[in-house]
This record gives structure tokens, C-alpha cells and sequence, in this order.
DNA sequence: TGACTATTCGACATTTTTGGTCGATTTAAA
DNA sequence: TTTAAATCGACCAAAAATGTCGAATAGTCA
């Protein structure tokens, strides 16, 4: 047994689950292995939880800086973003951030501020070059905005459960982008975003069929 | 405080989210009430437990019963049976389910074999009768096809959770619906089905809209 | 008003659960 | 065969949850 195999399979459950629904016990008992090999390699269960929120920040910025493509202008960009942030919402659960931040309160922090800082970062600076270039709105105040997109992620984020009964969290998330999208477009270049747009989610099936077919 | 105000909430908590995420504590403070006043309503947690299934029960046998309306035919009466099993899915999490099986193994039995039970006999009267009718397939072996479209909601209720990225429960549930409709109705019987199937959705759609509305 | 009852509160005791430890045992290599 | 590393699962201690109790409050009737 090894610390990755741990790490990842902590990292799943927890993401799509919870935390607090699994024990030591019980992640021990997924893996197959007894508590003790669990603590051969994570000193404590915040040392778990500290490294499964490091995984999961690495990803998203991984995920973030693959979106940022050189090749790629700034309105696809913005669309990338949006869609890792889309996939990233799908991934993990309400659950994951609301026992983090009951039980694991300066995790939890630690967590929001670094991928807080990930997306305004790489946002602001596409957004504000966007402007420039005239694909956005010049009216837009760029560092207001990143941080209202981020309350209203967060927002979708949490509300997304509750609708889980009438919406896909995909048709959730995936509206939630293009009213964002389509508030900061300029008016000139919506034709370019409906086009981009409209790659997006011929990708988007694409992705959905394989995913299909490899079962 | 009262009885029933204490119980309807609890039921609604750990229908929609789990019990176990919910503890004693938990509940008063929701209730703005003290954990002594909780009790002197409820002996014990598992008391309260009790009661939640037995409320749940009721609920369904009451929808079971009015779904069973004496002046509905028997292709009518399946397919507010099963309308009623898409909104019993849709209500309860599988959280509940979950943690009543592994916590309250007795009360998990109870409740499953009463929900089951009352399936079965209102399920298995409409099927016979239908089958003479001829309006399903006169092949159709009602017994087995009764434990079998039980056994198939048990799944696609286990399963939605883990769909709810790409669908929302209602597809997934309606979907299963339909598949059963189409699989038991005799072909001359299907232009009736699609009839009535369009008149659900209809009523379907209008609950939604007013749902929309008193918000 | 004042005595008495019913109800509520929240601190506390008790039980259960869970995080974390340790000697015994197994496996694998030298 | 010996030795070292890894693993197991019973065990302990700490944390959390259930359930209890005396004090305080609100309400009622004489």
C-alpha cells in the first residue's frame, strides 16, 4: 500500500461524500488495509483532510492553468475557466465544504482563500486584457466582477442541491456560466461567444459519449 | 410545543438529508426548543425514529390510496402508482434509507416491508385486472413483474444519487416510469398509454409552474 | 397578591463512537 | 534461518452524542 493510492481514494470520498461520514475505521476498511497502515502514512485524520485539500487545490489550478492555453484569446479563456469551474462544482460535493468548514475550520480557509485567489488571479487578468481588446464590456469594473462571480458560484454552488430534484447539477451550473458569459460579453463579439459556446458543447456530448461508451 | 410540529420537522430533515446528520441537539435548536422539551415528547431517539417511519408509511399509503381513486381505470391506477413512487423517490434522500438500514436495522426492515407490502397488494389487484381487461400484456406474469418493477425502483433510487451530476432525479425517475409503462401495456393499449402519459406530464408541468409561482 | 402547577431551560452525567497506539504476527529478503 | 519491515486488530483515551435533573420561568386559580 502506498500514500497515494490512500490519498486519492480519501480524496474521493470526501469530495463526493463528506468527511464526516467516514471514520478512520471505515476508510481503512475501503482500502482494504488496517488502521495501523493508515497511520504509517498520515500522522493524524487533519493530516488526511489537510492533504486531501491539498489535492484538491492542485488540481484546480492545474485544471485552471490548462484552461489559460497560450494559443488560446481571452474569450475562450473566460469560457475555459467557466468550464473548469462547471466541472470542479460537479465533482465535489456541499457536503465536502460544509463538514470542512464545521470540523476543519482553518482548512477550510485555507482552502477558499487559495482557490479564491487561483481563479481571481487568472480571471482578472483576462478579463481586464479582454476589455482592452473590446470582447467585453468596457463598463465593466474587472476586479468587482471577479469578486461577484465568485459570490455567485458559491451561491450556485450551495443552491444546486436543493434543486438536484428538477435540474441536472450540469443544467445548474452550465446556466449559471452562460448568464455570467453573456453578462460581460460586448455586444460586437456575441456572435464569437455563441460560436465558442457552441464548441463548448459539441465537447461537452463528446466527452458525455465516451464517458458512455467506456463503461 | 406539540407532537406534531416536532414530528413533521424531524420527518422532513431526515427524509430530505439523513439521520444521522442530525442529532438531538440539532433538532431542538431547529425547533427553538430545549433537548427536555424534545423529550418529553419523545422517550428516545429511536422513538423518534419510529415515529418518522410511521409517518412516512402513512404518507405513502395515502398517496397509494388516492392514486387508487374509484373511478380511475386500471391503466390509470398504474400510472398514478407509479407517479406516486416518482414523487416518493424524488422526497426521500437515500441518505435517510442509508443510514436507517445501518442504524436501525429493525426500523429499516419494518418500513421497507410496509412500503413493499402496500405496493404489492394494490399493484398486483390493478395488473390482474388489467391483463383481463386486456390492456396489458396478457404474457405478463403480474407476481413476478410486481417484485421485479420493486426491485427495479429500489435501484434507480440507489443509483440517481450518482447521477445527479448529468440528470435530474425527475428524468431519471420518469424515464424508469415509462419504461415500465411501455413494458406491461398490450400494443393495442399503447395509443390509451400515450394518451394518458400526456395528460400526466401536462399536470406535471402545471404543478411545476404553480410551485414557481407561490415562490 | 400569592401559592401551586405545568412547562421549559441548559448544565451535567452516562453511554457510545471514534481517533489514535501498541504488542503480536506475518511477510519478504538476505 | 535470521532479521527487518510491514501489517493486523484489539485496546485505550478523548470526543461527541444521548438522556437526566434541579432550577427557573410562565401561567392559573384561590
Amino acid at each position: 500500500m502506498n500514500e497515494i493510492t490512500i490519498l486519492q481514494t480519501a480524496c474521493r470520498l470526501f469530495t463526493t461524500q463528506g468527511i464526516q461520514l467516514f471514520t478512520m475505521d471505515e476508510i481503512a476498511s475501503r482500502l482494504a488495509i488496517s488502521k495501523k497502515t493508515l497511520y504509517r502514512f498520515f500522522t493524524s485524520r487533519q493530516d488526511l483532510v489537510q492533504q486531501v485539500c491539498q489535492l484538491v487545490a492542485a488540481d484546480y489550478s492545474q485544471q485552471m492553468e490548462a484552461a489559460a492555453g497560450p494559443e488560446a484569446d481571452n474569450l475562450q479563456r473566460v469560457l475555459g475557466f467557466m468550464a473548469v469551474n462547471v466541472a470542479f462544482c460537479k465533482k465535489n460535493s456541499l457536503a465536502f465544504f460544509s463538514d470542512l468548514q464545521k470540523h476543519y475550520p482553518a482548512e477550510y480557509l485555507h482552502l477558499t482563500t487559495t482557490l479564491n485567489s487561483i481563479t481571481e488571479q487568472r480571471l482578472l487578468k483576462v478579463l481586464e486584457d479582454g476589455i482592452v481588446e473590446g470582447v467585453f464590456r468596457g463598463s465593466l469594473h474587472p476586479k468587482l466582477i471577479v469578486t461577484l462571480i465568485q459570490q455567485h458560484i458559491k451561491r450556485d454552488f450551495e443552491f444546486a442541491a436543493e434543486l438536484v430534484n428538477d435540474y441536472s447539477k450540469d443544467e445548474v451550473f452550465r446556466q449559471g456560466m452562460y448568464l455570467f458569459l453573456y453578462g460581460i460579453i460586448a455586444p460586437e463579439a456575441i456572435p464569437q461567444l455563441e460560436n465558442e459556446l457552441k464548441r463548448y458543447s459539441q465537447a461537452n456530448r463528446m466527452a458525455h459519449t465516451e464517458k458512455n461508451e467506456s463503461l
